[in-house]
RNA sequence: GUGGCUGUAGCUCAGGUGGUUAGAGCGCCGGGUUGUGGUCCCGGAGGUCGGGGGUUCGAGUCCCCUCAGUCACCCCA
């Protein structure tokens, strides 16, 4: 009896050409970062429940009812990560990285957790890159850290793009604000509809976020958060406008972008792709959090940073056709014929130790069979170690799209190889 | 958490109103070629028809439940 086991709802496997597809993303968000000055940093995927709950907010969905919380043995409650800054953060307070000089800038990435329903785009456990630069107020970083992800987007090809960005203020001018919105909301639209209301009782910015053609109406008619911000809340985004418009960056203001996460303030963007539906077009997106650094017990920093979703920029590249045609894992394949295993194995043993990618036909299978297998394998050159050869000291190598042949003595194998493969 | 659609071989899918041993293409394995792939020809393996229950003489087909995928709501990456 077996019971055939599945993966668990909203995760899923990587393998095959994708898994090079993932490395290739991986290797190049980092690589940019790290030439942005941002290096990579990792950080654990669990915390202590707390610090989510509070950096990210009670109010939000995130913490309501998306997370992944479980006791260890010891009764302490944690927490799979549902997003990078709140670990981010607490590093940065846990070791006193502002002591290293300020702004600290660093990159992360990984699996992040949230108890979703799952649909195209959006799954349990998902994977972000993510930037942080914490502990220095100048718009001209905030314009750093959008451009750095937005020329990384731009260098993977992806070209339906949108940079939406906008202000959402102090804490205080918001909460000035929210009590104005929330009025005007109630009194515009009677009968609001129950979502609607419980978004204006538990966290009533996100009502600029519904779908209600009557509260769309309303909020076109109502205040606007941006009126209501003060001089220097003004300045600081009129500023980042800007630093945009001279990186040559293109944006749109969306008075309506509003983040989901209670840390953020000041400005906030996000990256939409045109090739994906409305729904989940969002490539990543990130902010200010002015308050959270001393949340978190550090001292009264701000800090901005964003996070890209990995599943995501896969999808919107599959759309534009930029996906990286993936060849074989191998270049070199070694086949044997006859009594012959024990000299291919030593000569992909040379070949590995010289660092060609080899592979070795394992098995008793007919020349043919090999050739299959090779041809599949995506290798561009098979060696035969026959016996007929063996005895002259030499073997066969064939060029897999060619099919030309020639042969190499046991001591010229490497260096032949090297020859074809190396250009 | 709520609703719509879908679930047949490794993959993509056929299987009127329920009726014998469930099919195709691609892929896989073997042979044609006693040491030569990608073309061609021949053969073969491979299926709890997502799972469970029910109706029926009989269920891939009808009903209920459940699981999964997908889309949408919600929210976000």
């Amino acid at each position: 009896m077996s019971i055939r086991i599945s993966a668990p709802k909203g995760v899923y496997d990587v393998i095959g050409a994708d898994t090079v597809r993932w490395d290739d993303l991986e290797t190049r968000f980092f690589e940019t970062a790290a030439t942005w000055g941002y290096p990579r940093v990792r950080i654990p995927v669990f915390e202590h429940t707390e610090l989510f709950v509070r950096s990210v907010g009670e109010a939000t969905d995130i913490v309501r009812k998306e997370m992944y919380t479980f006791s260890d043995r010891g009764d302490r409650s944690l927490t799979l990560r549902p997003e990078g800054t709140a670990g981010m953060v607490r590093c940065f307070v846990e070791h006193s990285l502002d002591q290293a000089g300020l702004p600290w800038k660093a990159a992360y990435g990984g699996p992040m957790f949230r108890a979703e329903n799952v649909q195209r785009g959006r799954y349990r456990q998902f994977h972000q890159f993510g930037v942080e630069a914490i502990g220095v107020d100048d718009p001209a970083l905030d314009v750093e850290v959008i451009a750095l992800g937005w020329a990384f987007l731009r260098h993977l090809g992806l070209v339906e793009l949108t940079l939406l960005v906008n202000t959402i203020g102090r804490p205080e001018e918001r909460a000035r604000y929210v009590e104005v919105l929330a009025d005007h909301v109630r009194k515009a639209v009677p009968g609001l509809d129950p979502d609607d209301e419980e978004r204006l009782e538990l966290n009533p910015l996100r009502v600029l976020d519904s779908r209600d053609p009557r509260v769309v109406e309303a909020l076109a008619t109502g205040p606007r958060l941006r009126d209501v911000l003060g001089d220097e809340s003004r300045s600081h985004f009129g500023a980042v406008l800007d630093g945009l418009d001279a990186a040559g960056i293109p944006y749109e203001v969306d008075d309506t972008l509003v983040r989901g996460l209670d840390y953020y303030t000041s400005t906030t963007f996000e990256y939409a792709s045109g090739t994906l539906d409305s729904a989940q077009n969002a490539l990543g997106g990130g902010g200010h959090y002015d308050g959270l650094v001393e949340m978190c017990g550090g001292p009264p920093l701000p800090g901005i940073g964003f996070a890209l979703g990995v599943e995501r920029i896969l999808i919107a590249c599959e759309s534009e056709g930029i996906l990286a045609e993936v060849r074989g894992t191998v270049d070199v394949i070694v086949l044997h014929v006859g009594e012959t295993a024990v000299p291919a194995r030593r000569i992909a043993a040379e070949l590995r130790e010289a660092g060609v990618r080899t592979d070795v036909v394992f098995g008793n299978r007919s020349l043919k069979a090999q050739f299959k297998q090779a041809d599949r394998s995506g290798a561009r050159v098979a060696v035969v170690v026959g016996e007929r050869d063996m005895e002259r000291g030499v073997v066969t190598l064939r060029d897999l799209d060619t099919g030309e042949q020639s042969e190499a003595t046991l001591d010229s194998v490497r260096q032949e190889i090297e020859e074809v493969i190396g250009s």
